[in-house]
DNA sequence: TCGCCGCGATAGGCCCTGTCTATGCCCATA
DNA sequence: TATGGGCATAGACAGGGCCTATCGCGGCGA
């Protein structure tokens, strides 16, 4: 049965007559008595009752055409709503942020991104580098904002900017004076978040601690360690976007004398269909944050600078 | 757009495998392969992700797939209901007939209609036959039975049996001593039924009277002409199946000399697709009625008989 | 690291079938 | 009786669906 046939049904049924059916087609009057005579062969069931002065659907039609209704209907459901789906820039995308990044990332992004594209429905969602992979890898994201270079040949990736290190020090620390801290200098106190959270073997390695060190707290948020640090149980490194934040809480905040950086990259299924999504929300990312680092970010380097010149790209 | 492609599309989507759904679908997989990437360039939109490990529906995908349901659903409803359907012995048929004969004839042919075609559902319809003839041209009845021959080439009919006109006299009528009433004796005193009733004009020709005449009562039913003549208003022909009801009213009948009788057929359009039910209708009342009339019912000449040896099947 | 395996895509050929034009048949009408 | 409208039929052609065979690619185990 074909979907063809079923709208020369109703064509004739709606103009009782065949020649007209086929007019309204756009084919010849033989074909739609081959047809319908085709399809009521396959139903077993007489569809019209010709006659001198046209044709009269039967009963069987008439119990039948509803379902015929129906079904046509649906097509062209599917073929209006395909048409709405044409558009890359359009429809749910579900983008995965890392933590360390998403409060003071998202802030900045989300009115250019629904500028630019108003028709693109942009769900966060918010968690840990690994569960982000595994979401992308089970469909359950489209793409996500990451601060480690992924791995396997099943994702790409896209630089959108580099992201500063800062060191976060409590006002009456004994390094607040100086203008620039060295990396090593923090190993001493520094407060890490728990395990999970790439900012963390980042901030350890930076300051060339082992992944195993990092003293006893696990902050489980950017926001607790920033808490901590405040009241003085410590120093940490943060990520320049979260300075405003930072300083609000009362941290004396320094640039590190080797400039360490993390990498914020745009992550995505190789085979993920909607390539001009991805492409133009990174694009529109790092456009926002194009002269925020001092590195500059490049934005569409996919699958180069796997490890930038502060080497803090580290992989999890 | 084809309903083979819509169902290809939820057998890979069900199974979410290429391979595994041809199986399912009985074709191979390249032919999957092509149909789907058709479809995908017909809607313009890709509706599957494929990967090392088979397929994964995309967003797009989900957002139509439930159409797709409804229409292969509806197309899998139109084949069961034409299954149904396919039995000419069942469904709806509109049986027409006239007023003289529906009263006593349905109630002898309903049950044994209903044990032979349990599935025919007969919906009776009592109207003049020219109304009844009208109702068939439209299509709003599927047959009828009248005791007139049809007129024109659209309609065909079968001859189920003849039923014999039987004087009905008021008990105290000087005629009701006789065993046997010759037909002009009835002119003088006639009763009949109103314009419109074949059974009119077939009284008065009998009786060798002409259309005009028939004197001021114009009765809208047998019952009424019953009812009049056993008050003693004057005499009838009435056809030998309401003769049950008029020995009850008190009125005394008796056949007459030349045994006039009219034939009673079952008319449908020639081009009405359920012959079968016709016929089996048409055979059925004929059999109920065997042996009824003294002439004997021939039951299934269609075509044939147009006028039997007592000459009474009038034309209107 | 190499080769195998699973999966989907591609190529080429066959056959079905949908469509056309031309024509026939039937019926209604003038 | 002739004519015209309406659907069916016939024959031919083209497009498309399906097949088998093969390729390309990625994953995985030896």
């Amino acid at each position: 049965m074909n979907l063809r046939d079923l709208r020369y049904l109703l064509a004739i049924a709606e103009h009782g007559h065949f020649g007209q059916a086929a007019e309204a087609c756009g084919v010849s009057q033989p074909t739609l008595s081959v047809q319908v005579r085709k399809l009521e062969a396959l139903l077993g069931v007489t569809l019209f009752e010709r006659g001198g002065r046209g044709a009269v659907p039967t009963d069987a039609c008439q119990r039948l055409i509803g379902h015929v209704r129906v079904a046509v209907a649906e097509a062209d459901a599917i073929l209006q709503t395909a048409r709405s789906l044409r558009d890359p820039l359009a429809g749910r995308f579900r983008l995965g942020i890392i933590p360390t990044l998403a409060p003071y990332l998202l802030p900045l992004v989300f009115a250019p991104l629904r500028e630019a594209m108003p028709a693109l429905e942009i769900e966060p969602w918010e968690d840990q580098t690994a569960s982000l992979l595994a979401g992308l890898r089970e469909h359950a994201l489209d793409a996500a904002l990451l601060a480690t270079e992924p791995d396997g040949p099943d994702l790409d990736h896209t630089c959108l900017f580099d992201e500063p290190f800062l060191a976060a020090l409590p006002p009456e620390h004994r390094l607040a004076c100086r203008d620039r801290i060295g990396e090593e200098d923090l190993a001493s106190d520094i407060l890490v978040l728990a395990d999970g959270h790439c900012l963390r073997e980042q901030a350890l390695a930076v300051c060339g601690l082992s992944t195993a060190l990092g003293g006893p707290l696990r902050a489980s948020s950017l926001a607790t360690l920033l808490n901590m640090v405040a009241a003085g149980y410590g120093t940490t490194l943060i990520p320049a976007l979260a300075s405003g934040p930072a300083e609000d809480a009362g941290i004396v905040l320094r640039p590190l004398v080797r400039e360490a950086s993390r990498t914020v990259r745009i992550v995505w299924r190789a085979r993920f269909p909607r390539r001009e999504a991805v492409e133009a929300v990174g694009r529109i990312v790092a456009q926002r944050l194009r002269g925020f680092a001092a590195s500059g970010a490049t934005g569409s380097s996919t699958k180069t600078g796997s490890s930038t010149k502060t080497g803090s790209s580290t992989k999890m």
